[in-house]
DNA sequence: TGGACTTTGTGAAATTCTGCACGAAACCAT
DNA sequence: ATGGTTTCGTGCAGAATTTCACAAAGTCCA
């Protein structure tokens, strides 16, 4: 068993990796050459000990006594992420968000061009989005061959979002990122990512809710205690 | 100590419990009158057992042999979510997004009223942005008092944000939806949701790649394995 | 050179989260 | 009634994650 299997980094890990290459990039930006884990630690709100053991699962990289190289961890982390080619998208959904995904430009130079934004409304398809024409749904499959798509971003209505997400994965795509609102039931070997502004608001309300019966129990209880998320 | 302590829900289920709030609502728009564990396990995509402690956090609301009444449910785990009440919002930060999201009706209904917005351009301050006007963001402490906001989405230029977010502390906002890609200093007692889609779309990339890899190391070795998040 | 200092890398403990397994409690059919 | 069936609630074990603590390995300065 000679495996080259690539080491697995832990889920929890993974999600902070990219966190802390985007401070890694600011830090390139304003000319640091290096830093400390506690440094990264401190910008990134996080503990030192976890930013060394988040960093190791990408090798050794850093120098005891001295701390990382910023372009050199900015390298490995972008490595290990694949991050060191593009990931082209498209969006299936050519609604308000579907269409702003679609125009803004913010995510081509970060390895992410949207090249192609589907509908399955006649009257939609055929106009024009900033670059993009709106295509047919149906289409979907021969879009995912010819433009080598590999992730998917699902803009449509709560409705259509659990056939848009059989379509895509019909199509070839593995990697979902989901707007709509619901648990799209998907295989497996199937990544999905879902954005979701009211579960947000959710979260933050239980917090705030805490924390406002914290105080209340304060002024009639005269005891209190910090509440963080 | 006769204290009345809330139950604290660990994070994990407090993350989970509006996924199933939005389940539940759309079982009753179809006039379902119960589930059980089963059943909302497999619509939520994970573990019977998880959904039962889970719901177990909220106190004893099931029936043995029956299952879970879906208007008692909804009604319990908004309650525990804080949201039998209204939270207001300012969105700071007029730009693409931020007058998108004043302009978006669908917070309001779900008990999220954007009430206000903000910026620090004198260009944009006076101008209108659905039925919003566009106020000062030096006066946030008056119309948050006024208004009585208690969440905050920051939607300003990365540069921005962290005068932002302590903007809204000062001002005595202690629950933030950031937009921006950066890591906000807060204190502990502020809570913080971050919404970074080229994060999202990173960690997309990882497992992508992982499963690329696997399919090319199958090629070379004849074994494979299924990868899922 | 050598000793003081800094910071990494990582075992190991502590904590949190998950999932199994089963008793308890309810319904149902006869 | 009673036995069979369903499904909840939860103790517990195992997995995953976080945090501590310290040896190892480097720098720096006299």
């Amino acid at each position: 068993m000679t495996q080259l299997q690539r080491r697995r980094i832990p889920d929890a890990a993974v999600t902070r990796l990219p966190v802390y290459l985007q401070i890694l990039n600011n830090l390139h930006a304003t000319n640091v050459l290096r830093f400390s884990s506690d440094e990264l630690a401190a910008l990134a709100g996080v503990n030192a000990a976890k930013v060394r053991k988040d960093l190791s699962y990408l090798g050794s990289y850093g120098t005891r006594g001295v701390g990382y190289e910023v372009t050199y961890l900015i390298h490995q982390i972008k490595r290990e992420l694949g991050l060191l080619r593009e990931w082209n998208v498209v969006v299936v959904g050519a609604g308000n968000l579907g269409c702003a995904l679609a125009k803004f430009g913010g995510f081509a130079p970060r390895g992410f061009p949207v090249v192609g934004i589907v509908d399955n409304d006649s009257k939609k398809i055929g106009q024009t989005t900033g670059a993009l024409t709106i295509g047919d749904v149906r289409n979907l499959g021969k879009m995912v061959r010819d433009l080598n798509i590999t992730i998917g971003a699902i803009t449509t209505s709560t409705a259509t979002a659990q056939s848009a997400v059989d379509a895509l994965i019909d199509a070839g795509v593995a990697s979902i990122l989901n707007f709509a609102p619901i648990v799209l039931a998907t295989p497996s070997s199937v990544s999905v990512r879902n954005v979701d502004l009211g579960v947000e608001l959710q979260i933050l309300s239980y917090y705030e809710q805490m924390r406002t019966d914290q105080i209340d129990g304060a002024k009639s209880q005269s005891k209190s205690a910090a509440v963080s998320v």
